[in-house]
DNA sequence: AACTATTTATAAGA
DNA sequence: TTCTTATAAATAGTT
């Protein structure tokens, strides 16, 4: 349409495309608009020029986006399957990984038993004999850690203490509350008889006698006895 | 362009509409193929129509997805950021959830247990004594019922021989191996006593004693033995 | 689906 | 770019 017949070919002056692109391209929109109002329908257009310029029309009362999805549902395609559904299975599989913990978790706290056999139960209770063994010996290695380091501090501070104090003194009261390693709060027994077999063999001189006195008081050694776990140490000379 | 000039508005006639709807689309399309080789353009057209049938043109070498992806980077658009990074936020909620239920179970397992302190370890220990008790209940009802179910299954047959045989017999050899119930084979010992007291209840007159022959062997009675866990019963009158 | 009278689009020129 | 205009193309109504 014009003066003469088009020859259907790229236009090689690079003008007269550029002058043509933005006529059709307007004759392009003015159809589709025509089209839209006319027969009721939704129309997107998207076109990229040779120079790279993106050019769109979306029919009024619609976006891109919905036509799209319009579009990829009707013909059962899915532009974004590469990101978009490999993630929807990506988070299903995690889902359902889930769900499973979640019911080991709630069967080894006696939940949702109901649906296991007696076999199953067994196992189940082995399994759970077997997780609280390990965590018992780990529990004690912790402890016993931590009645070492108790030990260990606690005996430094007698050294210092006999050390300055002469060694003729018949004995000391020494509270030691402030060397008490939280959470070992519960186990003074253990610690004290701990203590008593490391310090004698720390200083064979002395003889220490751990006295749990439960009661709040000061020192004449200026330690401040805090917490909750205080007792007093009898040094006396062998 | 026709034979009068066209009023823009929606074509009420549906069959006009949809003969109209057709002509101008495959119009729109050619203008469309027409553009790309003249104007070396990349053309995508997506239409639906008001029958909400999906109609397209995509410029040849070229994809709907490929287009769309150079329009949103040119137009600097995403259509997907919404949905894409609420799906992501979404996954790694979920994932996180699943690295905390696996290191659930892992502790209860008794792995990754170092960085727990000890109060955490005792809490975990009596976490997991709760759930064995309740486990343990749980596999106690369940013997409970596979016992009672054993026992009716057994007496019934101890009546129909008792009844068959006359009852001054004194004593009937009965291998019941194939009323074993699955699960049940480790605890014969507390089957046969609850057994014992069972029949003893449901037929006074007769006393009854399980004995293990854990042998194969045929009965006289026409059952089959079948299975480990064979024993046999004698009876035998007051 | 084909025909055709008309309208519309547009190529080239200004 | 825009306007003009000769001409090609599209298409509404008809068959």
């Amino acid at each position: 349409m014009g003066r003469g017949k088009m020859e259907m070919k790229r236009i090689e002056n690079a003008t007269n495309r550029q002058v043509t692109f933005s006529k059709r391209r307007n004759g392009l929109f003015k159809k589709a608009r025509e089209l839209t109002i006319l027969c009721d329908a939704k129309v997107s257009i998207l076109i990229c020029s040779s120079t790279a310029k993106a050019h769109e029309y979306i029919s009024p009362s619609t976006t891109t986006k919905q036509l799209l999805d319009l579009y990829q549902k009707t013909l059962r395609v899915d532009l974004w399957s590469s990101h978009y559904e490999k993630m929807l299975e990506n988070l299903g599989a995690v889902e359902q990984v889930n769900r499973i913990l979640k019911k080991q978790i709630r069967q080894r706290m006696g939940e949702s038993l109901n649906d296991l056999t007696l076999e199953e139960l067994t196992g189940l209770e082995q399994d759970i004999l077997d997780g609280l063994k390990i965590i018992r010996e780990c529990k004690d290695q912790v402890l016993a850690r931590q009645i070492n380091t108790f030990k260990r501090k606690v005996c430094s501070v007698c050294h210092i203490i006999l050390k300055t104090y002469d060694s003729s003194l018949s004995f000391i009261l020494l509270f030691v509350g402030n060397f008490q390693v939280r959470g070992v709060q519960k186990e003074n027994k253990s610690l004290q008889d701990g203590f008593m077999i490391n310090a004698k063999e720390e200083d064979p001189h002395y003889e220490y006698e751990l006295v749990d006195n439960g009661e709040h008081c000061d020192s004449d050694f200026g330690f401040q006895n805090e917490g909750p776990g205080i007792f007093a140490l009898r040094l006396q000379p062998n």
